[in-house]
DNA sequence: ACTAGATAATTGTGAAACACAACCTTTCGC
DNA sequence: GCGAAAGGTTGTGTTTCACAATTATCTAGT
């Protein structure tokens, strides 16, 4: 792919008219695009469910589902927010029922959170809409790439990550 | 790579002993993930300009200063936001004396944006910032990677934009 | 055992982003 | 010309998010 010849798999990008691509073609542009595209796909799809609009909700939904009795804390760190914002998040999930507080058994101050049953049913919903959120929008890419693809995902995000805190 | 050896060069993320992976192996999750990791360094990297802060200033920047004579909304089709949205971003822009409104020659009803001088000079900083960004964060892909990591997030997000709208 | 400092969470406040609706002006099709 | 469409602006409301300050609890040092 690198050899001197330059294959034309390597398409100059329009969008309307504009290639952007000689804009800016960093890494960077296209993450926070895409970004944009999916978050919003994603709203869309659950616009029906009581969870929608909200990268941290759905996070924080399916982190106490599958880790009963997770702290606010540590949904914040994954989240990567302060822990008022993750609280007013965790406020709004409590009001809705999806999932309960209780006082952590082992320290005073925390709180253990638990799925209630709409909150698992709800995620099982979630989960099924990611599941075909994934299928439709990366279609276009072949099962091994696809592997490789989020390999390359994967690493970014860990490295990123890193340097971050 | 679904092969029975399983090669472990796809390790279990870890995030504070939480396994996110389990969570949601999704592009989905991995791209939002690394939208904010990259938006926050590329803020924090750009605090002391007065574009500092916002996914869509530097876009509009960039293009204004590659395509004299832009148009509002040609720009808020590749930020894929609204009108009102966007109109707001070029006042700021234009207060601030990096940009220049002029109605279009060819159409009353459009503007024209232009660069100033000290724009131009602004985006200079800001193409230089991206591109040690970019160094620095992606060191750990090796060159070849690179260009296929580039190639197949060009093709997500072409397809993805092509979905969408 | 008691105090000092750290940690978990909440409340208050303000700023910023974003979308939707309404409106005015100009252009284009007929 | 006239009605519909398109480009921009203004108004409004919602949501998100971060920073500061407060309360309660835990831990460590003496």
């Amino acid at each position: 792919m690198t050899s001197p010849g330059a294959p034309q798999d390597d398409p100059i990008i329009e969008i309307c008219g504009l290639k952007i691509d000689v804009l800016e073609g960093a890494f960077s542009w296209y993450i926070r695009s895409m970004d944009a595209v999916v978050s919003r796909d994603l709203d869309r799809r659950m616009a029906h469910l009581e969870i929608a609009k909200g990268k941290g909700k759905i996070t924080t939904l399916l982190l106490v589902d599958d880790y009963p009795g997770i702290r606010p804390s540590q949904i914040a760190e994954v989240l990567m927010r302060d822990r008022p914002a993750t609280g007013r998040i965790i406020d709004r999930m409590v009001a809705s029922g999806v999932i309960r507080r209780e006082a952590a058994s082992d320290d005073l101050r925390a709180q253990a959170l638990y799925i209630t049953e709409r909150g698992h049913a709800l995620s099982q919903e979630v989960r099924e809409i990611i599941r075909q959120q994934e299928a439709e929008f990366f279609d276009f890419i072949e099962p091994e790439d696809r592997e490789q693809f989020m390999r390359m995902l994967k690493r970014a995000y860990l490295k990123m990550r890193a340097k971050w805190d």
